[in-house]
Parts: C-alpha cells; sequence; structure tokens
RNA sequence: GCCGAGGUGGUGGAAUUGGUAGACACGCUAGCUUGAGGGGCUAGUGACCUUUAUUGGUUGUGCGGGUUCGAGUCCCGCCCUCGGCACCA
C-alpha cells in the first residue's frame, strides 16, 4: 500500500468495479431475507445536488451496506419523480423542453450521486415522466375510478394565479402555492379529486404502533383532524330547512346565545330579513372577494353581522339570534355553529364585540363567575347549573349523556368529524400524466379502456399555462377530439393532467418490478420486497406524498393487488443542512407588508448576483439552508475533490445525529480527512505480510494490553454494528475513532518489525467495519491486505461476547457523601465487602471522614461506595 | 392558542436500568518533527480557587422547587428556541 492516502484515484477505482460486477444488483429471491431501503425520490433540478442532499443518502446508504453484510438482499433503487410543478417551472424558466430537459438533468444526478459510492441497483431506475411508467400511473387511476375513489365535481378550489393551476389542501401552505410562494384564491371550478376521506379513519388508525418519527405521525392526525361531537338541528323561522350544526360540545346546548353561520352558507338568503338585508349582503361579497392575505392582516379581531332570523334551541326552545361571521368556514362541519361563548374563547370574543349575551352551563361552585366575564377557570371545570343535568360534572361522561339524550328526543345524533378534505388531483398544466378519462356527449364520463393505455402525452413546443383555468393540452385539437369508446361518437378527451403527487404515491411499487410492461407490478415482485423496510427523506412531506401514499396503497389492497396495507414500515427524517451565508438588513421601506410577496423578514439572504451592491463590511452573516440560489452550496464534486467521497460520507454521519440539523463545516470535514489518513496509515504500516492464519493462531495468547486492545476491538464491532442497525451514525463514527486510538497506542509501542496478533485483528476487523461508512478506502485496504472480493458481500464480523465482556480489573468510584473522593483499582470478582473496607483505608477518605460519624455505606457492585456521614 | 422536538464547555455533540458529566471531534495552547503546507506526532484544554509542584477544594447540564445516599436522567411549576397546524366549532 501507498504511504499516501490518494482518495481520488482509490475512489475512481472502486467505482468502476462495483459498477462493472453490478454489485448492488438486486434479484428477487425467497430463500433469502429481503430489506428494501429507499430514500424520497427526487425531482432533478439543473441545479444538481448539493452536499446538503447528502445528509440522507450517506448515512442511509452506510445502513444498507451494513445490512448487506448482515446476509440480506438488499433493494436499494433510485428514480426520478419527473412529472409536476417543480420540473415543468424550472423548465418554462430555462425555456425548455421538459421532455429533453429532465433526462439530462436526471443523468447529473446520477453522476453525482455515484460519486459518492452509493450503492444503487441502477437497472431499476425509473422516471415517472416516461410512458412505460405514467401508464401505470393512468392504470391506478382508472382502479381508483372504478372504486368509486376517483370523481369529477364543481367545488371551491385554490386556484395559485402564477403557477395557474389548481393546488390540493395539502400544497398550499400557510395560504400560499407549494411552489411558488403566491396567495392562492378560491375559485368554484370542477375538478378532479381522489377519496381520500373514505380512508380517514383507516389512516388515522394504522399509525398506531408504527415505527414513524412521533413528529411525522402527529403531523399526519392533526392534519387529518378528527374530532367527536354531535349534529344538533335547530328550527329556523322562515327555512324549510332547520338548521344544523356541528359541535364537540354539546353538553354546553343550555348556553348557546346565538348562532352563527358561514358567509357562503345557503341559508343566509332565505332567513335574512328586509331591515338587514344591505349590511348581510355588503359582508358576505366583502368576505367572498377577501383574499387571505386581508382576513390575516385584520388579525383574529371578530366580525359579524346580524341576519335579522332566528332560530330555536331544541333543549329549551329558546329563541336565538343568527349571525354571518366569517370566523366560520363553510368548508368544515355544516358551515354553522351554535355560539356558546361561556365556554369557548371564539364565541366569547364575538358576544363581547356585539353584546351578546354569556350564559354559563358549568360553574365552579367554589369560584362563582359574575355574569359578562369570561369564564375561562370553568371552560372545562365546575358542574352543570342549567339543563335536565344538573349537577354533572364538566367532562367527557356528561357529553355522551347528552348525546344520548339528544338522540333518544331526535333533536340530533353523534357525528365523527375530520378536518381531511378529498385530494384535488387535476391540473391546468401540460407536464403530468393525462386524467385517462373521455367526455362523451351521449354516454358522460367514460374511462379510458385500457388497452388504450397509455393516453400518451402529446409532444408540444408551446406547453404555456394558459391561465383560462384550461389545462394547455385544451388547445391541442388532435389531443381533444377522440371517440367515445362506448358509443364511438365523437367525444373530447379529459385536457387535466395529475399532479406529480400522483406518481409518487405508487413509484415504490414499481422499483419491485420496474420493466414489467403487462402489469404495474406482479404480484409475486411485490409480494417479496415490499413494503419498504427503511424509507429515509425530509420532514417536508409529512401531509403530503406520506399520506398519499399511504392511501393508495390501501387502496390497492382494498382492490386485492396488494397484501399489506402500509408501505412504509420504518421512516425517517435527516435534518437539513446549513451553509454560513452573508445577508443583509431589510430596510423599513422593503418591510413595508405592502408587497403581498414578502413575508415579513429583517434580514435577507445576498445572492451571489447581490453582493457587489453592498459593501463587505455590513454583512451580516447568519446560518441558512444550502441552496443554489443562494449562492451558498457545496456541491459533491467540490467535495469530492477537495476531501474525497469518503471523507463526505463519514462528515455527513458524523457530526452531528442523524435527524439534526447540519452548519456545514470545512474544519469539520477536514477532521474527517484527517481520521481517514490515519486509518489509511496504520493499516499500511502493517499490510505487508498480514497474516488472518497468523494472527488467528496467536491471538489467543494475547495478554496486558494486547488483551485490553481485543477487549476493545470486540466491543467495537458490537457498538457500531447497533449504532448502524439504529441510526446513530455519530457515535458509531465516534466509536470507531476512539478504537482506531487505542490501535494505535499498541501499533506505537510495537518494536519495529514486530507484528501483534491482537493489532492484526483489529486491524481486519476495523477495514470490515469501516466499509459501509467509507466503502472505497476499506476496499482498498482490503486489497490491499491481500484479500480479495468487495466488502460489501462480506459478512460483518462476528464478536466474540465473552471476550467483550470479560474484566479483569474494575475502577471502582469512592464517594464521601456523594462527592467522588478517590478512585480505587480492583481485580474483577473482588468481594464488595473487601472493597468496602479497603476504601475507608484510602488516605482522601480518611482526610473527609475525620471528626464526622459513618451513618451508613452504599456500595454498588462493580461501580461505587459511597461513605455516608454526618 | 394547539401539536411535536429540543435547551449540556469557545463550537458540533457523548452519557445502558438514576451511579466518575463533557466520550469523539472541531478550535485553541505548548512541545517535538521539520523542504513549506489546511502535513505528521505528543501533551494539555468546563469555570473558579489553592499549591513551588504533586495533591486538594468549590462550582457546573435553561430557571425555581421536590424525591433520593446519589439527578443531565425521575416528579411538580416556569422560561426560552426550533418545526408544523392555525378562527376546524
Amino acid at each position: 500500500m501507498n504511504d499516501y492516502y490518494s482518495f481520488t484515484e482509490i475512489e475512481r477505482k472502486w467505482q468502476e468495479r462495483w459498477r462493472e460486477a453490478k454489485l448492488f444488483r438486486a434479484d428477487t429471491d425467497p430463500t433469502r431475507p429481503k430489506f428494501y431501503g429507499l430514500e424520497f425520490f427526487p425531482y432533478p433540478s439543473g441545479a444538481g445536488l448539493s452536499v446538503g442532499h447528502f445528509k440522507n443518502y450517506a448515512p442511509n446508504d452506510a445502513f444498507l451496506r451494513y445490512k448487506s453484510m448482515r446476509g440480506y438482499n438488499v433493494l436499494h433503487p433510485m428514480g426520478w419523480d419527473a412529472f409536476g410543478q417543480p420540473a415543468e417551472n424550472e423548465a418554462l424558466k430555462r425555456q425548455r423542453n421538459p421532455r429533453e430537459m429532465v433526462p439530462e438533468y436526471a443523468a447529473n444526478y446520477r453522476r453525482q450521486l455515484d460519486l459518492i459510492g452509493l450503492s444503487y441497483d441502477w437497472d431499476r431506475e425509473i422516471n415517472s415522466s416516461d410512458p412505460g411508467y405514467y401508464r401505470w400511473t393512468q392504470w391506478i387511476f382508472l382502479k381508483l375510478y372504478e372504486m368509486g375513489l376517483a370523481y369529477r365535481a364543481t367545488a371551491p378550489v385554490n386556484w395559485c394565479p402564477v403557477d395557474n393551476t389548481v393546488l390540493a389542501n395539502e400544497e398550499v401552505v400557510g395560504g400560499r402555492c407549494w411552489r411558488c410562494d403566491s396567495m392562492v384564491e378560491k375559485r368554484q371550478m370542477p375538478q378532479w379529486f381522489f377519496k381520500i376521506t373514505a380512508y380517514a379513519q383507516r389512516l388515522i388508525d394504522d399509525l398506531e404502533g408504527m415505527a414513524w418519527p412521533d413528529g411525522i405521525k402527529a403531523m399526519q392526525r392533526n392534519w387529518i383532524g378528527r374530532s367527536e361531537g354531535a349534529e344538533v338541528d335547530f328550527a329556523v323561522e322562515g327555512a324549510e330547512k332547520p338548521l344544523r350544526v356541528f359541535t364537540t360540545r354539546p353538553d354546553t346546548l343550555w348556553g348557546a346565545t346565538f348562532m352563527v353561520v358561514a358567509p357562503e352558507h345557503p341559508v343566509v338568503a332565505q332567513i335574512t330579513t328586509d331591515e338587514q338585508r344591505s349590511e348581510v349582503e355588503a359582508y358576505v361579497s366583502r368576505a367572498q372577494r377577501q383574499s387571505e392575505i386581508d382576513r390575516l392582516a385584520e388579525g383574529k379581531e371578530k366580525t359579524g353581522v346580524w341576519t335579522g332570523g332566528y332560530a330555536k334551541n331544541p333543549v329549551n326552545d329558546e329563541l336565538i339570534p343568527i349571525w354571518v361571521a366569517d370566523y366560520v368556514v363553510m368548508g368544515y362541519g355544516t358551515g354553522a355553529i351554535m355560539a356558546v361563548p361561556a365556554h369557548d374563547q371564539r364565541d366569547f370574543e364575538f358576544a363581547r364585540k356585539f353584546g351578546l349575551p354569556i350564559v354559563p352551563v358549568f360553574q365552579d361552585p367554589d369560584n362563582a363567575l359574575s355574569g359578562d366575564e369570561m369564564p375561562a377557570a370553568t371552560i372545562h371545570q365546575g358542574v352543570a347549573v342549567v339543563g335536565p343535568f344538573v349537577g354533572d360534572p364538566d367532562d367527557e361522561r356528561i357529553v355522551a349523556k347528552v348525546i344520548n339524550w339528544i338522540e333518544e328526543r331526535g333533536i340530533g345524533k353523534g357525528v365523527v368529524n375530520y378536518k381531511l378534505r378529498d385530494w384535488l388531483i387535476s391540473r391546468q398544466r401540460y407536464w403530468g400524466a393525462p386524467i385517462p378519462i373521455i367526455h362523451c356527449a351521449k354516454c358522460g364520463e367514460v374511462p379510458v379502456p385500457e388497452d388504450q393505455l397509455p393516453v400518451q402525452l402529446p409532444e408540444v413546443e408551446n406547453y404555456q399555462p394558459s391561465g383560462t383555468g384550461e389545462s394547455p393540452l385544451a388547445t391541442i385539437p388532435e389531443f381533444v377530439d377522440t371517440t367515445c369508446p362506448t358509443c364511438g361518437g365523437p367525444a373530447r378527451r379529459e385536457t387535466d393532467t395529475m399532479g406529480g403527487f400522483a406518481c409518487s404515491s405508487w413509484y415504490f411499487l414499481r422499483f419491485a418490478d420496474p420493466h414489467n410492461e403487462n402489469e404495474a407490478f406482479s404480484r409475486e415482485a411485490v409480494d417479496y420486497w415490499l413494503p419498504v423496510d427503511m424509507y429515509v427523506g425530509g420532514a417536508e412531506h409529512a401531509v403530503m406524498h406520506l399520506l398519499y401514499a399511504r392511501f393508495w396503497t390501501k387502496a390497492l389492497y382494498d382492490a386485492g393487488l396488494l397484501g399489506f396495507s402500509e408501505p412504509f414500515k420504518q421512516l425517517r427524517n435527516q435534518g437539513m443542512m446549513l451553509a454560513y451565508t452573508p445577508g443583509r438588513e431589510v430596510t423599513a421601506d422593503e418591510a413595508g407588508g405592502e408587497d403581498d410577496e414578502a413575508p415579513i423578514e429583517d434580514w435577507k439572504v445576498l445572492r451571489p448576483e447581490e453582493r457587489e451592491t453592498v459593501p463587505e463590511e455590513q454583512w451580516i452573516w447568519r446560518w441558512v439552508k444550502m441552496s443554489k440560489s443562494y449562492g451558498n452550496t457545496v456541491t459533491p464534486d467540490e467535495a469530492a475533490e477537495q476531501y474525497g467521497a469518503d471523507a463526505l460520507r463519514v462528515y455527513e454521519m458524523f457530526v452531528v445525529p442523524f435527524e439534526d440539523t447540519v452548519q456545514w463545516s470545512d474544519e469539520g470535514i477536514r477532521g474527517c480527512v484527517r481520521f481517514l489518513g490515519r486509518v489509511w496509515r496504520l493499516v499500511g504500516q502493517h499490510a505487508e505480510g498480514f497474516s488472518t492464519e497468523a494472527w488467528q493462531a496467536k491471538v489467543g495468547e494475547a495478554e496486558g494490553k494486547e488483551l485490553e486492545l481485543r477487549r476493545k476491538t470486540h466491543r467495537a464491532i458490537i457498538k457500531i454494528g447497533e449504532d448502524l442497525e439504529n441510526f446513530r451514525f455519530n457515535t458509531g463514527v465516534a466509536a470507531l475513532m476512539e478504537w482506531v486510538n487505542a490501535m494505535y497506542e499498541v501499533s506505537n509501542a510495537l518494536e519495529p518489525g514486530k507484528r501483534s496478533a491482537a493489532l492484526d485483528e483489529a486491524l481486519e476487523y476495523l477495514v470490515q467495519v469501516i466499509s459501509p461508512i467509507a466503502p472505497h478506502i476499506a476496499d482498498e485496504m482490503w486489497e490491499g491486505m491481500g484479500k480479495s472480493g468487495f466488502l460489501y458481500r462480506q459478512p460483518w464480523p462476528q464478536a466474540d461476547l465473552e471476550i467483550a465482556s470479560a474484566e479483569d480489573k474494575l475502577t471502582i468510584v469512592v464517594q464521601v457523601n456523594s462527592k467522588v473522593r478517590d478512585k480505587l483499582e480492583v481485580p474483577a470478582g473482588t468481594d464488595m465487602a473487601q472493597i468496602q473496607e479497603e476504601a475507608l483505608k484510602l488516605p482522601n477518605v480518611v482526610r473527609h471522614l475525620e471528626g464526622k460519624q459513618v451513618v451508613k455505606v452504599i456500595a454498588v457492585p462493580g461501580k461505587l461506595v459511597n461513605v455516608v456521614v454526618k
């Protein structure tokens, strides 16, 4: 082996060899246990990857290489989430055709992933914009359609005025488009939906016990938003139907002093009195015009208008006024509420502002309320003071009791409500899988017959979103005009395409059988490979991709196409990578807030093109996410060239725990290069004449320092294995470093030309154990030791538990009144009573006992002696 | 407001069931090696006090209490940071 660790050469050499040997190719083999490891498939952007992206790729790769050494048949595929808004927007910006652009960018991504030596089976590469793929996306759409889970309906939807398309609720983040950050508008349009709401309960129930981060599970539960309560009917004068409300607190019905309906509620027109009409109409039309941002600007200040109408409270026949207010939204519950200001913060604020009565249902007898004060303290305590349940405490039981009571009287019934809305899937955009439906004047909506799939996306030059609410496909007669599969008459194709999240809702299934031309996947292949055993990606998809994919899997399970109903057994979220980035203060002028696009910030990144406009001494540095547009990225190309791929991998794993945010530092990665250099030189010193048989024959005789090293070796093997298994890469690498430091001690003490069996044993295991983390240098050292083959195919070394747990001497801590006063080295197995005796004789202990009385002595076997005195 | 995750040296971060706080690294300091270097090796490094030195002592895991021989870890009450949702009845 060379004295100098020339990583560039080594890394190139082994990447080449792995490729030639198709080392990472996975074949279905029912005789072996499988392990399917996956990272969220990326949309390949033109900016390429940064070292930040490897915060998940590198550790998961180490994990999967470890799994291979553990004997698993590992599937580790990669593909491209190529359809959808991200790719199309980038193509539009660069004035490129996405059809050409995407494969180009994908090739660059693939090159960069290979640069770090990631263990992908490239034979399974897929691209969601490939007709061979989206044909099956369309096929699944039709399956869902057949099952009644895909439907078209006119509904108020989120419209992004910049991207010129509708968006799913999950794609609206804080009232803004997830891609371009512009404020979304509400529009009434016919759109395609997937009936994810039919799975709301199962999507909650099945989270139970899943090996996912608590945060993600909580976010999904929140998003689905189950709440139990009751629907109650209030008779309304002048309306033929009663006004139905949803409440989670039917036990507070006796405290309802008014009602509120959403501005869009149909009852408004029926009940508004002539005197109130102009005011109500003005309020309703203002509410409709108002954008999200106007509403936010008004803060939480309650607004509303009385309709002039009254409703009768079914529990006590009292007439209460009906108001219109925008704090009640049409999309949830029934769009109408009974207001109980004594027990609801919002109702209270409203009542206060408009002088409406506040009637407590529950009161704390020890803490009587004055009439119009917010009885905050009694919101969930006290006992009932009105109605038939006087004296009952305010808790879960009375809610159930009241539901029972109203059901008996036919006033209302217990119901469960969900915040989750159906998944809006149609997009008025070019770059997506066309929805395989044909509209026929005679037959209506007709699904495209399976044998006519795929409905090909036409190749066109101009794919600019039209902004008319119609997809650009609508302007292509060759695409639109077709014949009805049922009656043969003239018909029109659906021109909307599916949003990108449809493609990503099943790609993990396709990886099991990526080249199948006859079906989306063979049952045999998915039965063997699925579900995904380890899924790794960012937390930003908590309620988008991760919810959709679970839904599709359940639907396909119900269709009998899959034998499991949860796609991802284990999920891990990696932390972000930040870079130290110059910025500047935002002037008061800029912060003004008139601009819809500008979120309120006091600091702004200086993009590379802006840096000359601000003198350097005014730059204010902060840690921000690595991003090409901020000019703060380090590319894997640069990192691999300067420090080496292995050092980058070690760095990504070592700096912080897997799920924590990293602050990129050149010093940090240099430390990793140094570490690999130390490993290289250590192995290099002993590689010549290395013989496994030789050390194995002699290692049993090891004693003293050598035996100590053996103990460390076998402990390290166990510890590093456990750490890799549990995604604790940072402590795993630290254990590796400690172990190497211990080897150096033995190596440095060795007479020149002599060998140490314990050291040779450690070296051989070191090379194996380091290989998932730093695979290139490991394979090179392995070869340098006269071994052959790839470590990826080697078994993980078997630690000798007896050696690992053996101790010949123990350090006992001696405390006086719980303060460490001395330490005692004793041979293992020494009787605690004897240790105690010795401990009491230690000079420093004796000093602290002077003039004091020993109350008791606590002895923890093998650990410490604590003398308690007073 | 609600939900989730966290607060440990100059920095990133370690600490099985409560049992030597600060592993491992970065940075820094000193020395050695020396053809320079973001090179290699050795030693030191929480703070404060004490000692010629060895030794020794006090204090220390966001804040305030508590349980315990013993608390970063357990209990009660706060504060702060990050992420998500947000007038969801």
